[in-house]
DNA sequence: TCCTCAGGGCCATAG
DNA sequence: CTATGGCCCTGAGGA
Protein backbone atom coordinates (compact mmCIF):
# COMPACT_ATOMS: atom_id res chain seq x y z
CA UNK A 1 0.00 0.00 0.00
CA UNK A 2 1.72 2.77 -1.17
CA UNK A 3 0.25 5.69 -0.33
CA UNK A 4 -0.48 4.67 2.80
CA UNK A 5 1.28 6.60 5.38
CA UNK A 6 2.31 4.33 8.61
CA UNK A 7 0.20 4.49 11.44
CA UNK A 8 2.42 6.31 13.78
CA UNK A 9 3.12 8.70 11.60
CA UNK A 10 -0.69 9.89 10.89
CA UNK A 11 -0.98 13.44 12.39
CA UNK A 12 -4.41 12.95 13.90
CA UNK A 13 -5.25 16.60 15.07
CA UNK A 14 -8.26 17.26 12.76
CA UNK A 15 -10.29 19.41 15.25
CA UNK A 16 -12.18 21.03 12.19
CA UNK A 17 -15.59 21.89 13.34
CA UNK A 18 -17.05 20.05 10.35
CA UNK A 19 -16.22 16.82 11.81
CA UNK A 20 -18.58 17.33 14.10
CA UNK A 21 -21.24 17.00 12.28
CA UNK A 22 -23.05 14.24 11.11
CA UNK A 23 -23.86 12.99 7.80
CA UNK A 24 -27.03 13.71 6.60
CA UNK A 25 -27.43 10.23 4.25
CA UNK A 26 -25.85 7.88 7.15
CA UNK A 27 -25.39 9.53 10.74
CA UNK A 28 -21.43 9.06 10.20
CA UNK A 29 -18.76 11.19 10.91
CA UNK A 30 -18.71 14.10 8.01
CA UNK A 31 -14.86 14.19 6.32
CA UNK A 32 -15.90 17.38 4.57
CA UNK A 33 -18.18 19.08 1.12
CA UNK A 34 -18.25 16.25 -0.94
CA UNK A 35 -20.49 16.83 -4.23
CA UNK A 36 -22.10 19.69 -2.45
CA UNK A 37 -22.97 19.46 0.63
CA UNK A 38 -21.08 18.23 3.94
CA UNK A 39 -21.21 14.40 4.00
CA UNK A 40 -19.09 11.51 5.87
CA UNK A 41 -16.15 9.93 3.61
CA UNK A 42 -18.25 6.38 2.46
CA UNK A 43 -21.13 8.36 1.29
CA UNK A 44 -18.77 10.57 -1.16
CA UNK A 45 -16.92 7.39 -2.44
CA UNK A 46 -20.70 5.45 -3.05
CA UNK A 47 -21.89 8.68 -4.66
CA UNK A 48 -18.66 9.28 -6.64
CA UNK A 49 -18.51 5.39 -8.13
CA UNK A 50 -22.86 5.55 -8.64
CA UNK A 51 -22.30 8.33 -10.68
CA UNK A 52 -18.92 7.50 -12.43
CA UNK A 53 -19.88 4.41 -12.95
CA UNK A 54 -23.84 5.20 -14.04
CA UNK A 55 -25.20 2.66 -11.06
CA UNK A 56 -28.78 2.07 -11.41
CA UNK A 57 -29.77 0.66 -8.61
CA UNK A 58 -33.16 -1.34 -7.75
CA UNK A 59 -34.65 -1.42 -4.13
CA UNK A 60 -35.96 -4.53 -3.45
CA UNK A 61 -37.82 -2.91 -0.66
CA UNK A 62 -40.49 -0.20 -0.52
CA UNK A 63 -37.84 2.35 -1.62
CA UNK A 64 -37.79 3.57 1.85
CA UNK A 65 -34.86 1.71 3.54
CA UNK A 66 -33.59 2.72 7.02
CA UNK A 67 -30.10 4.53 6.51
CA UNK A 68 -27.89 4.61 8.81
CA UNK A 69 -24.58 3.69 9.58
CA UNK A 70 -25.15 0.44 9.96
CA UNK A 71 -27.31 -0.36 7.22
CA UNK A 72 -26.49 2.34 4.16
CA UNK A 73 -24.70 -0.79 2.72
CA UNK A 74 -28.07 -2.81 2.83
CA UNK A 75 -30.06 -0.54 -0.37
CA UNK A 76 -27.78 0.73 -2.97
CA UNK A 77 -30.97 2.24 -4.11
CA UNK A 78 -32.00 4.27 -1.42
CA UNK A 79 -28.95 5.16 -0.45
CA UNK A 80 -28.03 7.02 -3.67
CA UNK A 81 -32.21 7.93 -3.21
CA UNK A 82 -31.33 9.58 -0.42
CA UNK A 83 -27.89 11.36 -1.43
CA UNK A 84 -30.06 12.90 -4.07
CA UNK A 85 -32.56 14.19 -1.76
CA UNK A 86 -30.49 15.96 0.33
CA UNK A 87 -29.15 17.88 -2.61
CA UNK A 88 -25.49 15.87 -3.38
CA UNK A 89 -25.00 16.96 -7.10
CA UNK A 90 -24.13 15.10 -9.96
CA UNK A 91 -22.41 17.42 -11.88
CA UNK A 92 -19.77 17.46 -8.93
CA UNK A 93 -18.95 14.74 -10.46
CA UNK A 94 -16.03 15.33 -12.58
CA UNK A 95 -17.07 13.70 -16.18
CA UNK A 96 -12.89 14.38 -17.37
CA UNK A 97 -12.24 12.63 -13.84
CA UNK A 98 -9.29 15.54 -13.70
CA UNK A 99 -7.88 15.78 -10.33
CA UNK A 100 -7.39 18.50 -7.58
CA UNK A 101 -8.40 21.97 -8.05
CA UNK A 102 -11.24 23.91 -7.04
CA UNK A 103 -15.14 23.37 -8.13
CA UNK A 104 -18.13 25.71 -8.99
CA UNK A 105 -19.44 24.97 -5.90
CA UNK A 106 -16.71 26.47 -3.88
CA UNK A 107 -18.43 30.28 -3.21
CA UNK A 108 -21.23 28.09 -2.43
CA UNK A 109 -19.55 26.13 0.52
CA UNK A 110 -18.19 29.38 1.92
CA UNK A 111 -21.66 31.18 1.97
CA UNK A 112 -22.82 27.85 3.56
CA UNK A 113 -19.74 27.86 5.87
CA UNK A 114 -20.48 31.39 6.92
CA UNK A 115 -24.23 30.70 7.73
CA UNK A 116 -23.34 27.88 9.56
CA UNK A 117 -21.15 30.14 12.05
CA UNK A 118 -23.28 32.35 12.01
CA UNK A 119 -25.61 29.91 13.68
CA UNK A 120 -23.45 28.47 15.95
CA UNK A 121 -22.67 31.73 16.92
CA UNK A 122 -26.24 32.48 17.22
CA UNK A 123 -26.61 28.87 18.87
CA UNK A 124 -23.94 29.82 21.21
CA UNK A 125 -25.39 32.75 22.47
CA UNK A 126 -29.10 31.75 22.90
CA UNK A 127 -27.88 27.87 23.99
CA UNK A 128 -31.42 26.04 24.19
CA UNK A 129 -31.96 23.01 26.17
CA UNK A 130 -30.46 23.26 30.25
CA UNK A 131 -30.50 19.91 30.43
CA UNK A 132 -28.01 19.49 27.30
CA UNK A 133 -26.70 16.41 26.57
CA UNK A 134 -25.22 16.54 23.39
CA UNK A 135 -21.67 18.24 23.26
CA UNK A 136 -22.35 20.08 19.35
CA UNK A 137 -25.41 21.35 17.47
CA UNK A 138 -27.07 19.17 14.90
CA UNK A 139 -26.22 19.48 11.02
CA UNK A 140 -27.34 23.08 9.86
CA UNK A 141 -29.64 22.67 6.53
CA UNK A 142 -27.15 21.97 4.28
CA UNK A 143 -28.31 22.36 0.10
CA UNK A 144 -30.60 24.81 1.40
CA UNK A 145 -27.39 27.33 1.10
CA UNK A 146 -26.60 25.87 -1.67
CA UNK A 147 -29.40 26.24 -3.77
CA UNK A 148 -27.90 26.23 -7.37
CA UNK A 149 -30.42 27.59 -10.39
CA UNK A 150 -32.16 24.66 -11.15
CA UNK A 151 -32.88 24.04 -7.46
CA UNK A 152 -34.56 27.33 -6.48
CA UNK A 153 -36.82 26.71 -9.67
CA UNK A 154 -38.66 23.74 -7.78
CA UNK A 155 -38.38 25.95 -4.99
CA UNK A 156 -40.56 28.32 -6.45
CA UNK A 157 -42.94 25.87 -7.70
CA UNK A 158 -45.59 24.26 -6.37
CA UNK A 159 -44.37 21.30 -5.55
CA UNK A 160 -47.16 19.33 -4.34
CA UNK A 161 -49.29 20.06 -7.92
CA UNK A 162 -48.67 16.34 -8.39
CA UNK A 163 -48.74 15.21 -4.94
CA UNK A 164 -51.40 12.44 -4.27
CA UNK A 165 -53.88 13.47 -1.56
CA UNK A 166 -56.32 10.79 -0.56
CA UNK A 167 -58.23 11.28 2.67
CA UNK A 168 -57.06 8.34 5.25
CA UNK A 169 -59.97 6.23 7.31
CA UNK A 170 -59.37 8.67 10.31
CA UNK A 171 -60.45 12.23 8.77
CA UNK A 172 -63.33 11.23 6.59
CA UNK A 173 -64.81 14.64 5.97
CA UNK A 174 -61.58 15.51 4.79
CA UNK A 175 -62.59 14.32 0.98
CA UNK A 176 -65.27 16.91 1.37
CA UNK A 177 -62.20 19.83 0.83
CA UNK A 178 -61.37 21.24 -2.01
CA UNK A 179 -57.66 20.00 -1.78
CA UNK A 180 -57.12 18.90 -5.65
CA UNK A 181 -53.91 18.87 -6.52
CA UNK A 182 -53.92 19.90 -9.95
CA UNK A 183 -54.67 23.94 -8.64
CA UNK A 184 -53.55 26.59 -10.22
CA UNK A 185 -49.90 28.04 -9.20
CA UNK A 186 -51.50 30.77 -7.19
CA UNK A 187 -48.09 32.63 -6.13
CA UNK A 188 -49.67 36.23 -5.41
CA UNK A 189 -52.02 35.50 -2.78
CA UNK A 190 -55.01 37.83 -1.77
CA UNK A 191 -55.36 38.74 1.68
CA UNK A 192 -56.50 35.58 3.53
CA UNK A 193 -60.26 35.64 4.03
CA UNK A 194 -59.70 33.97 7.37
CA UNK A 195 -60.27 37.36 9.19
CA UNK A 196 -57.22 37.73 11.01
CA UNK A 197 -57.87 41.55 11.00
CA UNK A 198 -59.88 40.54 14.32
CA UNK A 199 -57.12 38.68 15.72
CA UNK A 200 -54.75 41.50 15.48
CA UNK A 201 -57.00 44.04 17.20
CA UNK A 202 -55.06 44.48 20.34
CA UNK A 203 -51.26 44.55 21.40
CA UNK A 204 -49.60 44.06 24.25
CA UNK A 205 -48.48 47.75 25.64
CA UNK A 206 -45.24 47.98 27.11
CA UNK A 207 -44.17 44.43 25.28
CA UNK A 208 -41.34 44.46 23.66
CA UNK A 209 -42.67 45.52 21.09
CA UNK A 210 -42.41 49.27 21.65
CA UNK A 211 -38.37 48.41 21.89
CA UNK A 212 -38.91 47.95 18.73
CA UNK A 213 -37.25 44.35 18.94
CA UNK A 214 -40.28 42.82 16.96
CA UNK A 215 -43.72 42.77 16.17
CA UNK A 216 -45.47 40.32 17.50
CA UNK A 217 -48.89 42.02 17.75
CA UNK A 218 -50.54 39.11 17.19
CA UNK A 219 -53.65 38.85 19.53
CA UNK A 220 -54.85 35.79 21.28
CA UNK A 221 -58.12 36.39 20.90
CA UNK A 222 -59.23 33.05 20.33
CA UNK A 223 -62.71 33.69 20.49
CA UNK A 224 -62.76 35.95 17.18
CA UNK A 225 -60.87 33.28 15.31
CA UNK A 226 -63.30 31.58 12.64
CA UNK A 227 -64.14 28.13 13.44
CA UNK A 228 -66.90 26.07 12.26
CA UNK A 229 -70.49 26.95 13.52
CA UNK A 230 -70.79 23.90 15.41
CA UNK A 231 -67.67 23.99 16.38
CA UNK A 232 -67.07 27.59 17.98
CA UNK A 233 -64.89 26.51 20.86
CA UNK A 234 -63.37 23.17 19.44
CA UNK A 235 -59.74 25.06 19.58
CA UNK A 236 -60.32 26.02 23.10
CA UNK A 237 -58.52 23.19 25.31
CA UNK A 238 -61.62 21.31 27.21
CA UNK A 239 -60.41 20.70 30.85
CA UNK A 240 -59.38 24.23 31.63
CA UNK A 241 -62.50 26.29 32.15
CA UNK A 242 -60.42 28.04 34.74
CA UNK A 243 -58.27 29.54 31.85
CA UNK A 244 -61.11 29.56 29.20
CA UNK A 245 -60.14 32.50 27.03
CA UNK A 246 -61.11 36.29 27.41
CA UNK A 247 -64.27 36.63 24.82
CA UNK A 248 -63.03 40.22 24.53
CA UNK A 249 -59.41 39.74 25.08
CA UNK A 250 -57.65 43.43 25.90
CA UNK A 251 -54.38 44.19 26.37
CA UNK A 252 -55.16 45.20 29.74
CA UNK A 253 -57.25 42.45 30.54
CA UNK A 254 -54.54 39.73 29.39
CA UNK A 255 -51.97 41.84 31.59
CA UNK A 256 -54.07 41.66 34.76
CA UNK A 257 -54.82 38.19 34.15
CA UNK A 258 -51.26 37.19 33.91
CA UNK A 259 -50.36 39.30 36.59
CA UNK A 260 -52.71 37.83 39.24
CA UNK A 261 -52.33 34.38 38.05
CA UNK A 262 -51.63 32.35 41.30
CA UNK A 263 -48.02 34.00 42.05
CA UNK A 264 -47.99 32.23 45.04
CA UNK A 265 -48.94 28.67 44.25
CA UNK A 266 -45.60 27.71 42.19
CA UNK A 267 -46.18 24.59 40.20
CA UNK A 268 -43.40 23.34 42.46
CA UNK A 269 -46.22 22.19 44.71
CA UNK A 270 -47.95 20.34 43.31
CA UNK A 271 -47.44 16.49 43.35
CA UNK A 272 -45.01 15.04 40.12
CA UNK A 273 -48.17 12.66 38.57
CA UNK A 274 -50.48 15.46 38.78
CA UNK A 275 -48.63 17.85 37.56
CA UNK A 276 -48.10 15.60 34.72
CA UNK A 277 -52.15 15.05 34.41
CA UNK A 278 -51.90 18.97 34.93
CA UNK A 279 -49.61 18.91 31.87
CA UNK A 280 -51.89 17.01 29.66
CA UNK A 281 -55.21 18.69 30.74
CA UNK A 282 -54.75 21.44 28.12
CA UNK A 283 -54.09 19.26 25.06
CA UNK A 284 -56.53 19.83 21.98
CA UNK A 285 -58.23 17.02 20.56
CA UNK A 286 -56.84 16.32 17.56
CA UNK A 287 -60.34 15.67 15.93
CA UNK A 288 -61.90 18.96 16.81
CA UNK A 289 -58.39 20.83 15.55
CA UNK A 290 -58.70 18.30 12.46
CA UNK A 291 -62.28 19.82 11.83
CA UNK A 292 -61.25 23.20 12.61
CA UNK A 293 -58.80 23.59 9.95
CA UNK A 294 -61.27 21.47 7.69
CA UNK A 295 -64.03 23.75 8.21
CA UNK A 296 -61.76 27.02 7.85
CA UNK A 297 -59.91 25.41 5.00
CA UNK A 298 -63.44 24.82 3.36
CA UNK A 299 -64.52 27.96 3.99
CA UNK A 300 -61.82 29.79 2.69
CA UNK A 301 -62.05 27.56 -1.02
CA UNK A 302 -65.47 28.19 -0.89
CA UNK A 303 -65.35 31.85 -0.80
CA UNK A 304 -62.52 32.05 -3.67
CA UNK A 305 -63.68 32.14 -7.44
CA UNK A 306 -62.76 28.75 -9.48
CA UNK A 307 -59.83 30.28 -10.66
CA UNK A 308 -58.77 31.60 -7.47
CA UNK A 309 -58.03 28.58 -5.44
CA UNK A 310 -55.32 28.08 -3.05
CA UNK A 311 -52.41 26.13 -4.39
CA UNK A 312 -51.23 22.96 -2.27
CA UNK A 313 -48.50 24.86 -0.96
CA UNK A 314 -50.81 28.10 0.32
CA UNK A 315 -52.91 25.22 1.68
CA UNK A 316 -50.49 23.53 3.84
CA UNK A 317 -49.33 27.26 4.97
CA UNK A 318 -52.72 27.40 6.52
CA UNK A 319 -52.44 23.89 8.16
CA UNK A 320 -49.76 25.04 9.72
CA UNK A 321 -50.49 28.66 10.68
CA UNK A 322 -53.97 27.01 12.05
CA UNK A 323 -51.91 24.83 13.76
CA UNK A 324 -49.11 27.29 14.87
CA UNK A 325 -52.79 29.43 16.08
CA UNK A 326 -53.80 26.37 18.12
CA UNK A 327 -50.19 25.85 19.38
CA UNK A 328 -50.17 29.08 21.19
CA UNK A 329 -53.89 29.06 22.82
CA UNK A 330 -52.42 26.00 24.00
CA UNK A 331 -49.03 27.41 26.11
CA UNK A 332 -51.64 30.68 26.66
CA UNK A 333 -54.41 28.48 28.57
CA UNK A 334 -51.62 26.39 29.92
CA UNK A 335 -51.86 27.17 34.08
CA UNK A 336 -48.07 26.90 34.45
CA UNK A 337 -47.09 28.90 31.23
CA UNK A 338 -50.08 31.43 32.65
CA UNK A 339 -47.37 31.53 35.75
CA UNK A 340 -45.18 33.51 34.11
CA UNK A 341 -44.77 37.36 32.73
CA UNK A 342 -46.62 38.03 29.36
CA UNK A 343 -43.31 39.59 28.58
CA UNK A 344 -41.92 36.35 28.78
CA UNK A 345 -44.39 34.31 26.99
CA UNK A 346 -44.32 36.13 24.46
CA UNK A 347 -40.06 35.64 23.76
CA UNK A 348 -40.45 32.15 24.69
CA UNK A 349 -43.21 31.55 21.98
CA UNK A 350 -41.51 33.57 19.41
CA UNK A 351 -38.34 31.59 20.57
CA UNK A 352 -39.99 27.93 20.11
CA UNK A 353 -43.24 28.49 17.37
CA UNK A 354 -41.50 26.40 14.82
CA UNK A 355 -40.22 23.48 17.12
CA UNK A 356 -43.58 23.66 19.25
CA UNK A 357 -44.83 22.95 15.11
CA UNK A 358 -41.79 20.32 14.51
CA UNK A 359 -43.12 18.38 17.38
CA UNK A 360 -46.92 18.88 16.64
CA UNK A 361 -45.86 17.42 13.59
CA UNK A 362 -44.26 14.63 14.76
CA UNK A 363 -46.58 13.51 17.44
CA UNK A 364 -49.11 13.38 14.77
CA UNK A 365 -46.87 10.72 12.46
CA UNK A 366 -46.01 8.72 15.34
CA UNK A 367 -50.05 8.58 16.63
CA UNK A 368 -51.90 7.90 13.25
CA UNK A 369 -49.05 8.00 10.35
CA UNK A 370 -48.73 5.28 7.63
CA UNK A 371 -45.32 3.49 7.00
CA UNK A 372 -43.87 5.72 4.55
CA UNK A 373 -47.07 8.65 4.16
CA UNK A 374 -46.97 11.98 6.06
CA UNK A 375 -50.54 12.31 7.65
CA UNK A 376 -51.66 16.10 7.51
CA UNK A 377 -53.69 18.03 10.28
CA UNK A 378 -56.65 17.08 8.27
CA UNK A 379 -56.92 14.14 8.46
CA UNK A 380 -55.18 13.89 4.34
CA UNK A 381 -52.47 11.30 3.99
CA UNK A 382 -49.64 12.50 1.13
CA UNK A 383 -47.02 9.83 0.02
CA UNK A 384 -43.25 10.68 0.98
CA UNK A 385 -41.77 9.25 -2.36
CA UNK A 386 -44.21 11.37 -4.15
CA UNK A 387 -42.91 14.37 -2.47
CA UNK A 388 -39.34 13.30 -2.20
CA UNK A 389 -39.40 12.88 -6.46
CA UNK A 390 -40.92 15.66 -6.78
CA UNK A 391 -39.90 18.11 -4.24
CA UNK A 392 -36.94 20.78 -4.55
CA UNK A 393 -33.64 20.01 -2.89
CA UNK A 394 -34.74 21.95 0.51
CA UNK A 395 -38.06 20.54 1.10
CA UNK A 396 -36.84 16.94 0.37
CA UNK A 397 -34.07 17.51 2.51
CA UNK A 398 -36.64 18.40 5.57
CA UNK A 399 -38.95 15.62 4.48
CA UNK A 400 -36.37 12.85 5.15
CA UNK A 401 -34.63 14.06 8.11
CA UNK A 402 -38.59 14.46 9.39
CA UNK A 403 -39.34 10.94 8.40
CA UNK A 404 -35.99 9.55 9.74
CA UNK A 405 -36.81 11.31 13.04
CA UNK A 406 -40.24 9.88 12.83
CA UNK A 407 -38.87 6.50 12.43
CA UNK A 408 -36.60 6.95 15.78
CA UNK A 409 -39.62 8.09 17.88
CA UNK A 410 -41.70 5.35 16.74
CA UNK A 411 -39.19 2.98 17.38
CA UNK A 412 -39.22 5.01 20.87
CA UNK A 413 -42.90 4.61 21.26
CA UNK A 414 -43.51 7.99 22.37
CA UNK A 415 -46.76 8.46 24.27
CA UNK A 416 -49.02 11.06 24.88
CA UNK A 417 -47.35 12.29 27.92
CA UNK A 418 -44.15 11.81 27.05
CA UNK A 419 -45.22 14.46 23.97
CA UNK A 420 -46.44 16.90 26.26
CA UNK A 421 -43.67 17.03 28.37
CA UNK A 422 -41.05 17.63 25.33
CA UNK A 423 -43.52 20.39 24.06
CA UNK A 424 -43.36 21.76 27.71
CA UNK A 425 -39.31 21.34 27.88
CA UNK A 426 -39.06 22.79 24.55
CA UNK A 427 -41.31 25.64 25.57
CA UNK A 428 -39.76 26.58 28.80
CA UNK A 429 -36.75 27.42 27.43
CA UNK A 430 -34.29 29.56 30.25
CA UNK A 431 -32.09 30.85 27.69
CA UNK A 432 -33.87 32.33 25.00
CA UNK A 433 -32.59 35.94 25.58
CA UNK A 434 -34.51 38.64 26.99
CA UNK A 435 -36.39 36.13 29.75
CA UNK A 436 -36.44 38.00 32.39
CA UNK A 437 -38.07 35.24 34.85
CA UNK A 438 -35.00 33.02 34.16
CA UNK A 439 -35.19 31.40 37.00
CA UNK A 440 -39.08 30.59 37.07
CA UNK A 441 -38.41 29.17 33.77
CA UNK A 442 -35.46 27.46 34.54
CA UNK A 443 -37.49 25.95 37.57
CA UNK A 444 -40.64 24.97 35.34
CA UNK A 445 -38.54 23.39 33.12
CA UNK A 446 -36.61 21.39 35.29
CA UNK A 447 -39.78 20.31 36.91
CA UNK A 448 -41.37 19.17 33.51
CA UNK A 449 -38.02 17.06 32.74
CA UNK A 450 -38.37 15.46 36.50
CA UNK A 451 -41.88 14.52 35.52
CA UNK A 452 -40.88 13.13 32.31
CA UNK A 453 -37.82 11.21 34.06
CA UNK A 454 -40.32 9.72 36.65
CA UNK A 455 -42.96 9.13 33.83
CA UNK A 456 -40.65 6.94 31.63
CA UNK A 457 -39.20 4.84 34.30
CA UNK A 458 -42.59 4.31 36.22
CA UNK A 459 -44.16 3.21 32.68
CA UNK A 460 -40.75 2.00 30.89
CA UNK A 461 -39.24 0.27 33.46
CA UNK A 462 -38.10 -2.16 30.32
CA UNK A 463 -37.00 0.60 28.56
CA UNK A 464 -33.86 2.06 30.97
CA UNK A 465 -32.95 4.89 29.24
CA UNK A 466 -36.03 5.80 27.04
CA UNK A 467 -35.71 9.45 29.10
CA UNK A 468 -32.50 9.66 27.71
CA UNK A 469 -33.13 8.92 24.46
CA UNK A 470 -36.40 11.50 24.27
CA UNK A 471 -33.91 14.26 25.23
CA UNK A 472 -31.51 13.18 22.74
CA UNK A 473 -34.04 13.74 19.91
CA UNK A 474 -34.84 17.26 21.12
CA UNK A 475 -31.27 18.78 19.33
CA UNK A 476 -32.81 17.35 15.45
CA UNK A 477 -36.18 18.86 16.39
CA UNK A 478 -34.69 22.03 17.44
CA UNK A 479 -32.36 21.76 13.78
CA UNK A 480 -35.65 21.01 11.70
CA UNK A 481 -37.19 23.58 12.88
CA UNK A 482 -34.45 26.06 12.10
CA UNK A 483 -34.18 24.76 8.61
CA UNK A 484 -38.39 25.09 8.27
CA UNK A 485 -37.81 28.38 9.37
CA UNK A 486 -35.28 28.85 6.52
CA UNK A 487 -37.61 27.15 4.36
CA UNK A 488 -40.79 29.31 4.82
CA UNK A 489 -38.00 33.04 4.90
CA UNK A 490 -36.93 31.78 1.34
CA UNK A 491 -40.71 31.31 0.34
CA UNK A 492 -42.23 34.28 1.80
CA UNK A 493 -38.90 36.09 0.05
CA UNK A 494 -40.46 35.18 -3.03
CA UNK A 495 -43.95 35.66 -2.27
CA UNK A 496 -45.43 32.45 -1.59
CA UNK A 497 -46.72 33.10 2.25
CA UNK A 498 -49.62 34.34 2.98
CA UNK A 499 -48.83 37.93 4.61
CA UNK A 500 -51.64 38.09 7.41
CA UNK A 501 -50.79 35.27 8.79
CA UNK A 502 -48.98 34.24 12.68
CA UNK A 503 -46.78 32.16 10.64
CA UNK A 504 -44.85 34.96 8.71
CA UNK A 505 -45.05 37.36 11.54
CA UNK A 506 -43.17 34.36 13.70
CA UNK A 507 -40.47 34.56 11.28
CA UNK A 508 -40.27 37.93 11.16
CA UNK A 509 -40.00 38.47 14.59
CA UNK A 510 -36.38 36.11 14.47
CA UNK A 511 -35.45 37.68 10.89
CA UNK A 512 -35.97 41.33 12.14
C1' DT B 1 4.41 31.50 -2.93
C1' DC B 2 2.16 28.82 0.21
C1' DC B 3 -1.99 26.88 1.96
C1' DT B 4 -6.55 25.01 1.75
C1' DC B 5 -9.67 21.57 0.65
C1' DA B 6 -12.69 19.06 -2.49
C1' DG B 7 -12.51 15.72 -6.21
C1' DG B 8 -10.16 11.44 -7.83
C1' DG B 9 -7.49 7.18 -7.18
C1' DC B 10 -5.80 3.32 -4.65
C1' DC B 11 -6.30 -0.79 -2.24
C1' DA B 12 -7.23 -3.57 2.14
C1' DT B 13 -11.21 -5.49 3.64
C1' DA B 14 -15.94 -7.27 3.79
C1' DG B 15 -19.48 -9.93 1.96
C1' DC C 1 -15.68 -11.48 -7.58
C1' DT C 2 -17.59 -6.75 -6.54
C1' DA C 3 -18.60 -3.08 -3.33
C1' DT C 4 -17.10 -0.45 0.42
C1' DG C 5 -14.64 3.05 2.81
C1' DG C 6 -10.35 4.99 4.69
C1' DC C 7 -6.45 7.27 3.26
C1' DC C 8 -3.65 9.85 0.19
C1' DC C 9 -2.63 12.57 -4.10
C1' DT C 10 -3.67 16.46 -6.93
C1' DG C 11 -4.15 21.15 -8.22
C1' DA C 12 -7.27 25.58 -8.72
C1' DG C 13 -8.09 29.37 -6.20
C1' DG C 14 -7.50 32.24 -2.22
C1' DA C 15 -4.55 34.52 1.37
Amino acid sequence: LKHKKPQESKTEPDSRPQSEESCPICGDKVSGYHYGLLTCESCKGFFKRSVQNNKHYTCVEQQNCPMNLSQRKRCPSCRFQKCLAVGMKREAVRADRMRGGRNKFGPLYRRDRQMKQQKLYHQTNTATYRFRMETHWPTAPHDFHLMSNHTSVSLSSDVFNKTHMYPSSVGQSAAHIPLDCAMNEDRNLSPPSLSYPELYCCTFPGSVQEKGEMSFSYSFATANYPVHPTSNDSFTPRSTPASSPCPTPSSSTLLSQASTQAPDTPSSSIPTNNFLSQLLEGEQDESQLCAKVLASLQREQSNRGKHDRLNTFSIMCKMADLTLFGLVEWARNSTIFKEIKVEDQMVLLQSCWSELLVLDHLCRQVTYGREGCIYLVTGQQIEVLTIISQAGAALRSLVSRTQDLVSKLKILQLDRHEFVCLKYLVLFNPDVKSVQSRRQVEQTQEKVNRALMEHTQQNHPGHSDKFGQLLLRLPEVRSISLQVEEYLYQRHLLGDLPCNSLLTEMLHSKHN
